[in-house]
DNA sequence: CGTTCAGTTGATGACCTTCAACTTGCGTGG
DNA sequence: CCACGCAAGTTGAAGGTCATCAACTGAACG
């Protein structure tokens, strides 16, 4: 595997690691000079990989890094006072987490890894310093945190209107959309989260999301076996989703003003 | 009415401007230098008021600047391929809008007047350099970023799990917080926006608002007069949107994973 | 080989949407 | 100034979608 904490001196191998990493964006696309690309990989500290389960910070910790997810999946939710958890977002490789605690200075969130992950740490004091020198660095940050709202906004939207069946399709495009970005197959891929976890998240009973899986699979849009999901028919799922992910007919307003 | 665009000599008149300016989060609280204090303003440029239905900008549009809001409200949406709008947040004096649209260059959503409504617009390429020259610029850009991020993911908590009554109230609970944070009465205010627009929004038949808002009448929660309302019972209120607000008890985990 | 927990499937019912009728507010024109 | 007409909001009844409760299956683990 790559690894980000490569000896900085070695730039071309550095480049070729962080471009299969999870910061490539933070870095590679901005025509950074190959010395800030060097003073960037300084600060990022490549922490061992994290167990199913391991926490990568937690509700109330204080906020001292984001962290860019290298290999594997984390689950972001917020503790309720009961103790329930309310899952806010799943994170594949080449996503930043903890961005939501930058202007309070706490995490607002719990970050969880969903199997054997690994992340770099990019300690914030001194990525905002290294932005401070290198506005293109600065530049980045800013777009990439415009995404997430973006991304946010898009689900909000998914949530506050959608059945089931669209909210489902949603994730599924969602995922397969974002793994393809990085190089994984569009079609076939693991769902790291459990049943519980989508439902969670998604706003459904667990048992819907079952039926929905099993109502997926018998007008052929996918083939699922436990945790392992293909998708047979892109183009049907990509509809069922609605706006989200672009291209979309057959959608269902229910409650729009028109 | 204060002015943002005041000539920028007159510092102290300028910062009592930006104190009920919606910008005062974007130089006040940083200890910005005074010099800069008057480069940020000379780049704001202070539009005429918008009436009601008046759009900031539309899906599309090429992204040329973030807007604040004076006075007044806006309401951001998508519109869906059929021509329906999925409302994405309201918007209060003093907050940014716009910020979505940094990373794709490109508008993703649609921002409308709700009433007579006054803001300032940023254009982004100047808001850039000035925030590469002034580094705690940035800092508090990336901060409000955050923010808002953190606020999308309430908001995202909110409708994926929450009940109808839930779900009103915790729009009551934001719109009430946020205007006192400006200011403003926590406990009257006016509904700029419809009906329609909040069911929109929150993801509930127009009638199940209506209905609600009885509802929460005849409990003694709040007092409704057509878009007058005053809350009544605060604390009930808040109780009732669960965890958004904090401090909430009787809620109601349908899906948790515990 | 039994225990345990995640996942699946079925039956019932609650909540909220939908459809429909009615009321209220408000601007326009007689 | 009042009357008309339209849009927004309210209220009632019926139906659908999805949550809940319950039983069962299958996989992982000791």
């Amino acid at each position: 595997m790559n690894d980000c904490s490569t000896k900085p001196l070695d730039l071309a191998m550095l480049r070729l690691a962080c471009q299969n990493c999870s910061l490539h964006e933070l870095c590679l696309p901005v025509g950074i000079h190959q010395e800030d690309v060097a003073r960037l990989d300084e600060i990022i500290r490549r922490k061992r990989p994290l167990a199913r389960g391991d926490h990568v910070y937690r509700l109330g910790d204080e906020f001292r890094a984001v962290y860019a997810i290298r290999a594997g999946s984390v689950k972001t939710y917020a503790m309720t006072e009961t103790g329930g958890e309310q899952i806010i977002g799943f994170y594949l490789p080449g996503e930043i987490i903890g961005l939501d605690a930058i202007h309070s200075g706490m995490h607002p969130s719990s970050a969880k890894s969903l199997e054997t992950t690994s992340i770099c740490e990019i300690p914030f004091s001194q990525l905002e310093e290294l932005a401070s020198a290198i506005p293109t660095l600065a530049r980045q940050l800013v777009r990439i945190m415009s995404r997430e709202i973006h991304s946010d906004d898009e689900l909000l939207t998914l949530l506050g209107k959608k059945s089931a069946e669209e909210r489902l399709a949603s994730l599924l495009m969602s995922l397969s959309s974002r793994l393809q970005q990085r190089g994984f197959s569009a079609r076939e891929f693991h769902l790291s989260m459990s049943r519980n976890d989508i439902g969670n998240y998604l706003g459904l009973a667990v048992e819907t999301v079952s039926r929905l899986f099993t109502r997926f699979q018998q007008i052929g849009l996918v083939t699922v076996n436990n945790k392992h999901i293909r998708i047979d028919n892109l183009d049907a799922l990509r509809e069922m989703a609605g706006i989200v992910g672009g291209g979309a007919c057959g959608e269902k307003i229910r409650t729009g003003s028109t």
